[in-house]
DNA sequence: TGAAATGTTGGGGCG
DNA sequence: ACGCCCCAACATTTC
């Protein structure tokens, strides 16, 4: 092939990148694009720390491309109408991109694979995002599971990919700098591809119309953000550097305590894409493999796993797509949540009372993360303490997330509410005071979000509601609800669908 | 990737 | 020495 666009989208990197080195494998010439769809803006599922986090990225890859020689080009609309219009403008035989698992994005990739095929173009979209996606592991009755315990195993159980070669940069073609080159001999290709050889630019200029590209998500309609990880391709290789270096063989116990640094902050680059899974595992082996002690292993499997949960909620997304659009078993569509609205207002903004809860969430709205330990106590909470849709708390995450995954999400509010696959059993209610009490025992956490309870010592942070002396103005909320009671009801709502009409009898 | 209720066991105080 | 109670510690069951 003589031209390829590559599609960008959520695989904002150079290194490691499947349809990127396939693109530049087999055509003279590829050309990077990104297109900022109308969804950015209207997506109710969009929010402006993600949006940041992204625009950031992007910016970053198209200085590192600009420094190759080559501009990215940037385009508004819908794909399906961008890409055709765009491919026959430069010539280009086909459009290369990573597949994605959202049901969004399988309909925008079908839309945009015929409208490109009307104009005889070619798509074709890469395994990228995942070792082993939704039809490579399967029972043995070949279904897709939904049990996470068995998935693993089957995913254990396979042997890793090796992780792909560097892209050169001299692989990325002139873009813009000449009208499509000569085709080049296989040989040449090859060495091409070990770095050896540099393709050839030619000199005239080949103007490609290229819109600027938002800066930031208040040009997008969205609110500014204040604070965001370190962001693009090369912080993203430091974090992953910086977690193996060290952090990843504690994971194991440092995990579950919000207050410590234990987690590897990797999730918004998995989720923008500036980093790819193959080169993570690869630094998760080589980790492994330099332990000394048997618990630095067992930590690593520790990491390992969750990076398994993240690959099965992709292919629970991918096979049961209803999954957004209601619980994954459909009889729990039937629970009746008597949630109010104030005390939904009251969980958003972190002034629910219990301070492990209202810690986490002011943690989330002022930096648009949370520990993964408090993604679940303030799920539980809003779901059984607070009676209330998990739909909502999902909607409000991905608003907020800087690292919002559908997949992951959606994943983790059906186990939290026990609507989903592998679901927490609907009675399995965490206790929000001795959560707090257990994973942040110095009350380190609380202190750090909730200031208005700085002054407690470790004995009250979690329950300031017993605090003698609080008869002084504390500024912080009484208990919007009682646990105890809201667990009761809790079990009662679920009680209520277990009743089945008695099944017909038989004559 | 719970928590609460209930049951069991065993030590120690005590009459 | 024995029974009884209390209670912590653990185990099991239940939600």
């Amino acid at each position: 092939m003589n031209t390829v666009i590559h599609w960008f989208r959520r695989d904002l990197r150079l290194t490691d990148n499947t349809a990127l080195i396939e693109a530049s494998r087999r055509a003279n010439r590829v050309v990077p694009v990104f297109i900022v769809e109308d969804a950015f803006r209207t997506g109710a599922d969009v929010g402006p720390a993600r949006l940041a986090f992204l625009l950031r990225s992007l910016a970053e890859l198209k200085t590192a491309l600009s420094r190759l020689g080559y501009p990215l080009i940037v385009r508004r609309g819908r794909s399906a109408e961008v890409l055709p219009v765009l491919a026959k403008e430069i010539g280009a035989d086909a459009v290369f991109c990573n597949k994605r698992p959202e049901p969004y994005a399988q309909a925008r990739d079908s839309h945009a694979f015929n409208a490109l095929n009307a104009a005889g173009i070619g798509f074709e979209s890469f395994k990228d995002a995942v070792v082993w996606e939704e039809q490579e592991i399967l029972t043995q009755a070949g279904q897709p599971f939904t049990v996470f315990t068995p998935y693993s195993k089957a995913w254990k159980a396979r042997k890793l990919p090796p992780p792909r070669p560097a892209l050169p940069p001299a692989e990325f073609s002139a873009v813009g700098r000449g009208v499509p080159a000569a085709p080049i001999s296989k040989s040449r290709r090859r060495r091409r591809l070990t770095g050896t050889v540099r393709p050839t630019f030619l000199e005239q200029p080949l103007e490609i119309r290229s819109e600027p590209l938002p800066v930031d998500p208040a040009e997008l309609g969205h609110p500014l953000r204040q604070t965001l990880p370190p962001t693009g391709e090369a912080a993203a290789r430091e974090t992953l550097r910086q977690f193996m270096s060290g952090p990843v063989l504690r994971y194991g116990e440092a995990r579950d305590f919000p207050a410590a640094d234990g987690t590897s902050q990797l999730s918004p680059h998995l989720r923008a894409g500036t980093i790819g899974i193959r080169t993570i595992l690869a630094q998760l082996t080589r980790a492994r493999a330099k332990a000394k002690m048997p618990a630095q292993r067992e930590s690593c499997d520790v990491f390992l796993g969750e990076l398994i949960w993240r690959e099965f909620y992709q292919q629970v997304l991918f096979n049961f797509p209803h999954v957004t659009k209601g619980a994954f078993r459909p009889e729990y569509d039937r629970l009746e949540w008597s949630g109010e609205e104030g005390h939904f207002q009251a969980w958003c903004a972190g002034r629910t009372g219990y301070p492990i809860v209202d810690a986490a969430m002011r943690c989330l709205n002022a930096t648009g993360w949370m520990h993964n330990r408090l993604r679940m106590i303030v799920a539980m909470f809003l779901t059984k303490d607070l009676l209330i849709h998990w739909q909502n708390g999902e909607r409000y995450f991905m608003q907020q997330l800087v690292d919002g995954d559908l997949a992951a999400n959606n994943g983790g509010w059906q186990w939290s509410a026990g609507t989903g696959t592998d679901a927490a059993p609907y009675f399995r209610i965490f206790n929000p005071l001795s959560q707090g009490e257990k994973f942040d025992p110095a009350g380190e956490f609380v202190r750090r979000w909730v200031p208005e309870l700085a002054a407690l010592p470790p004995t009250l942070i979690h329950r300031p509601w017993e605090d003698a002396a609080s008869a002084r103005p504390l500024n912080y909320p009484r208990r919007i609800v009682i646990h105890e009671e809201q667990r009761a009801r809790c079990l009662a709502m679920f009680a209520a669908i277990k009743r089945r009409p008695r099944p017909a009898v038989q004559p």
